[in-house]
DNA sequence: CGCCATGTTGCATACGGATGCAAATTAGTT
DNA sequence: AACTAATTTGCATCCGTATGCAACATGGCG
């Protein structure tokens, strides 16, 4: 049997191990005989530093622990490897999904992840004047659709900002999208394929850009194809319940074959509405469309159709665009498009592919 | 038709919009005739400066857009204000609204989120040791269910963390959880009051406290209760698929009235195979429950019985353990339980309230 | 009017690491 | 061996703000 001690008192340095300083460059370098620049150099990748001397200094890092002091770092080189993210909808599913792929390749290159999480009524300058304080060295705007490109430009004054899925041209914000014009012509043919000839849109957020662009694809290519546009609902949100709602309107006027809704979560809204208020069957009596792909829209139960959004190409290229030459995308904003894939599932009477 | 000049090279002074370097507070001062520390107390409340300098220097700032560099600020203060938020899985939809709901918060008394999305694969400590870099002045690690006890204390050393639904005694970690055995006998009960006899437990990610927590509390109730534990599901993980596949297991035996599953996105599958694979009717043949209470378990469709955690008082309480003496938190772990809510929907014959 | 309490202000330095420059060491060349 | 080139190393200083301390100003009071 072990004798086991009480943790005695003096053993303990006086409680040391709550929170004691880190350690220093300097103090390192004292214990080892070298300059602090030594250490500093051992730590920075291509500093003139002999092989030897960076081993042994690394080495003695590691068994007591030293680690540079990031803070300290930022302040010398002006540049803190922190990326501002500026987010203000984590209900939508497909964002949780982008911005954990997001920050996973960020940090697989070394930088982390700020979070700016935009309320809508508050004081919008406020919340972002941190962006500014912050120093970072770059800001990623996440389809934050209320706030205006003039607060933006302001916000990221001075260092790269990236807007994806959000397009505002003659700015000096870059932006990375999907072809969502693309997209909604893709799904127009898809339907029309499909044999259907009345048609509906329904919107989300109307004044936003993803919308407008799916929208304006849409109409435009119905009219091409001949097929009519039997309605059209003006969204006030992209949510499930304005999803339902909207459904059911169309579904009252029974003047429609398939609905394209702005977004798969308006879909998904809009699917059960339209089986267990109105008894109609999808795809059956109608066939019902979305736009991103989130999991849900993969589950058996709404098997949707939809156009998927290419994140992680959005990603690679929104990474890529950080990690290359900044002052390139201050000098010139960069508005870059990227091809989604559309996705026949059942909804619109598509067989499913085997998985 | 608009003559369109090229962009005139020497209009611009030499391009000084794009980068320029923010000023400081030292430029301020001179410009102003006084002290650096006069501006640096002017932007520090409660700073021993006079009313009518500290108005002076704040608007002048304002006019010329001056804002403190936070970097040099934290340097000298030694603390960033800066909140390392730990996640590894934001795919459950429970998971970003928290997220949301905290960062908001934090941001609201000046606080920013730096995350920290752990990959299961790769090396942990490396990822984590940007925690210690970076200084952040507290750790939220919610729910982080790969990372052990100890390689967290190692990751957290010297700075309070604290665990959001996830609880491990014995070590300076704080945590502050949802009642999930409370829960768990709660719905235990609700299903004994429904009628239902023999009931099923399905496990999430099996050695979670959570998952622990919910099936004890839920098989020890039921035993009270003299109810049968008809079956028992091992889980591998949180999800839509694990919770279908679970369902289907129990239903090919018919000996089961009642599911509880560990959540509420396994307790969705449940309800869709149930419902599309086996034709079994939720909830007048079997009767779901979960865990947690996502939106989507307010859907009309699935109006699902659940427990609901109080997000908002986790919310509460772990930014007010943040806010107040940080150091009580590293002298003694704090273990913090809070009551959730039963929220008895159709799912387990139970009438939905008026909304 | 003189003295002390209170309130303001500036000076100097600290925070911890990065880096230009010169000194010192080593390698390479004839 | 002598000398130049290349590599290492340390010194000193800078990054931009915070803050202890001393100097100074103001006000109250006897």
């Amino acid at each position: 049997m072990r004798k086991q001690g009480l943790p005695s008192l003096q053993g303990e340095p006086s409680g040391e191990a709550l929170s004691r300083k880190p350690m220093t460059a300097r103090e390192l370098a004292r214990m080892l005989g070298v300059s602090q620049s030594a250490v500093s150099r051992a730590f920075t990748p291509g500093a003139s530093i002999a092989a030897d001397l960076r081993e042994r200094i690394l080495k003695y890092a590691a068994e007591v622990d030293y680690q540079p002091n990031a803070i300290a770092s930022m302040l010398s080189k002006s540049r803190t490897n922190i990326i501002g993210i500026v987010v203000s909808d984590m209900q939508n599913p497909f964002y949780p999904g982008l911005i954990e792929k997001l920050s996973r390749s960020l940090q697989r290159i070394g930088l982390q992840s700020l979070l700016f999480n935009i309320t809508k009524g508050s004081n919008l300058e406020e919340q972002l004047s941190a962006l500014r304080r912050y120093n970072v060295d770059a800001v990623i705007v996440i389809s934050a659709t209320i706030l205006s490109g003039s607060t933006l430009s302001w916000a990221t004054e001075g260092r790269p900002a990236i807007l994806i899925n959000r397009v505002i041209e003659d700015t000096n914000l870059s932006c990375v999208a999907c072809n969502n014009a693309e997209g909604a012509r893709a799904l127009a043919d898809h339907f029309y394929q499909q044999g259907a000839r009345r048609v509906a849109y329904v919107a989300g957020l109307s004044h936003t850009t993803t919308n407008r662009e799916r929208q304006n694809g849409f109409v435009t290519r119905i009219a091409e194809l001949g097929m009519t546009l039997s309605a059209q609902i003006e969204g006030q949100e992209y949510s499930y319940y304005a999803g339902r709602k909207a459904a059911l309107e169309i579904a009252a006027k029974k003047s429609t074959d398939a609905i394209f809704f702005a977004n798969d979560i308006l879909a998904i809204g809009g699917i059960d509405a339209l089986r267990e208020e109105v008894g109609c069957r999808v795809p059956d009596d109608i066939f019902v469309a979305g736009f991103d792909d989130i999991p849900m829209a993969g589950w058996p139960h709404y098997n949707l159709t939809t156009f998927r959004q290419p994140v992680d190409e959005i990603v690679r290229v929104v990474v890529e665009m950080i990690e290359g030459d900044t002052s390139a995308l201050l000098r010139a904003a960069t508005i870059i498009r990227l091809s989604g894939e559309l996705v026949a599932r059942r909804s619109t009477g598509a067989e499913p592919k085997a998985q």
